[in-house]
DNA sequence: CAACACTCCGTAAACGTTTACGATCCTAGT
DNA sequence: ACTAGGATCGTAAACGTTTACGGAGTGTTG
């Protein structure tokens, strides 16, 4: 099957109803509808893209970014999976397609997205992993197209963004600690420009005052968000002068390797050193299963994607009122690797 | 900047020449080349897509398509991510992207792979949990479209794959497992329709048969790809009759949840049961150590996208002698989980 | 000087859609 | 019977490229 036409001339009518027909319209025949549709069943009709976006001017398709080479996405793909799964529900609705943009561990980010963006790859974008100060906000911005952002930034530019709600994380972990009776907490968080790090740490070092203690520099903690960054950040708490009782771990891909890292020295996790996470498929499956916060990915991916679709104009008016902006709750799941401080 | 159109206007020449100009075509003068692509730096002209596709009757775009729902991509993203990686900086030498195709746990693989086919969406697709019968590979042979598969199947249709040497794997573990003494072993196997399966069953009876032994069926397991499956199935393990000595593990993303079960029944992996398995990033932070298998990923996905492009008409000249099928060794790990049988 | 070759460039068609516009036909109201 | 209006459909332009073809200009050869 070719095209329209080829399809048009074996029902004998025009391209132009044809299309009508197969696009929903109101001014075609109920009985020539149904022959179109019957047809284009038959023949295994299906509109050409290239030739429907360049009409239309728009693609069909969401792009959502991520970068290879798991420096950056040790995050793990249930993570992303998840959130993927729940974009796809809402996509469905409109007939509109998720794509994963994948940025390679040897391009620049701002430059990847500068490309697709200029190709008119997508239209509309989603992209996590912001940095404190992102390009991508601006190219994006500048080109006009909509898009939403799973974490926040410096370069913020009004667009909606999602993200999960550290600060409550802090606050509940911090008091968590403080009330087990740990007076000397470490946190970790990602290193490099990575926005959450500014925001762990602030509210982390809040709280803590809240509480009368301070958050000492030598406490805070910089870890790549994998496997061997947890390890190498248990080898410099073990190492640090006036050692912590207790860490709480902002990336949850690191906790295997802490754990592994405690463990060679002979420190038992949730006895020697409180640990709180964020929550990993894993979680449950470590022993101590560890304490960690959780997000509802899937919904989250829903809630963003219909954020993202209220400020495109074609789909607006299905979401009315879709939240703009939010926090996204995490709940406690307790596990007994945040064991109080030993007495005596 | 709209189109060609307006810069060929403000340069005052012709779309044709701009359009010769910008693709590197001969026939145009080397100065008036400079020009044109100095102008269109300047004006941050970019070749719209859909026209360019419309016209050339191809996308630039290589497709990757994955499942979302983490049931079947329990395989951890660190896996994809590096494969993805190779393969791009192959895909980038000629200006190919890459995206990868996410097909939501609700829709059909089958019924996804027809929408992306008809809607013309790559001009190659890279496809990966192979099943025994697949009718993607049909749906992309009978559509002409150059495919490559990580990962066998009955449905095979002469398109060039690859897939890890899971019976180089059956044999080393087997080989491995048998000269440390052990006599009863079991192994796991995905389970539905996974084309790895069978593979990897018959190749282990068949070695076990080399040594003499038999893989009694009540010891073949069959776990989800993931965590939980992985628990579950120390919990088979533990609770079955004449329980086996050893385990091969053929998917990495089940161990941790196989030490936590052993665990909970006071049982050591290594100790009490010798444990072998695919690698993961994880591996090397258990205690103790996995024994396991390492591919190299990103190698895995530079050969691949060679092999891939090498059945592409418009590449084949750059890859006169790539490999069109492999099975892609993977290289022992030598951890402590997989000791001697007791002995007395 | 004719003939030819070569370099460079402009023209226009083609790719497959969607959609504004107008034409046709039919029904109903006067 | 005449007109208004609605239902249905055909026509053709437009989207932005790439590329076959041919033309103009210049230089080279016999």
């Amino acid at each position: 099957m070719k095209g329209i036409r080829q399809l048009a001339d074996h029902l004998d009518i025009s391209i132009g109803t044809v299309s009508r027909a197969l696009n929903g319209k109101p001014d075609v025949n109920e009985e020539t509808r149904r022959r179109v549709l019957e047809a284009a069943e038959a023949l295994g009709y299906v509109a050409n893209q290239a030739g429907r976006s360049l009409r239309k001017g728009a693609t069909g398709i969401i792009g959502f970014m991520m970068q290879t080479g798991h420096e950056i996405t040790g995050q793990g793909d249930a993570f992303f999976m998840t959130v993927f799964d729940g974009v796809q529900t809402v996509l469905a609705r409109h007939k509109l397609d998720l794509v994963a943009l994948l940025c390679s561990s040897e391009e620049d980010p701002d430059a990847y997205m500068k490309r697709i963006v200029a190709r008119g790859f997508a239209d509309g974008i989603m992209l996590s992993a912001t940095r404190i100060k992102d390009h991508r906000f601006g190219t994006l911005s500048k080109a006009k197209i909509p898009f939403i952002t799973l974490g926040r930034s410096q370069s913020d530019v009004g667009q909606p963004w999602y993200d999960l709600d550290f600060e409550g994380m802090a606050d509940t972990a911090i008091d968590r600690l403080v009330a087990r009776g740990h007076r000397k907490i470490a946190i970790s968080r990602p290193h490099g420009d990575i926005n959450l790090g500014p925001i762990f740490e602030d509210r982390c070092r809040a709280r803590l005052k809240h509480h009368g203690l301070v958050l000492d520099h030598a406490h805070v903690f910089r870890s790549s968000p994998n496997e061997t960054g947890g390890y190498q950040l248990a080898r410099s708490l073990i190492e640090s002068a006036d050692r912590p009782s207790a860490m709480v771990l902002v990336n949850e891909a690191t906790v295997i390797g802490f754990y592994r890292g405690l463990e060679e020295a002979g420190l038992k996790p949730g006895r020697d050193v409180a640990v709180i996470g964020q929550y990993s498929p894993l979680a449950q499956f470590l022993t101590p299963r560890l304490t960690c916060f959780k997000p509802a990915l899937r919904e989250l991916g829903i809630a963003m994607a219909e954020s993202l679709l209220a400020t495109m104009p074609a789909f607006a008016q299905h979401y009315p009122d879709a939240v703009r902006r939010q926090l996204w709750p995490m709940t406690l799941i307790e596990g007994e690797s945040d064991g109080g401080v030993l007495t005596g």
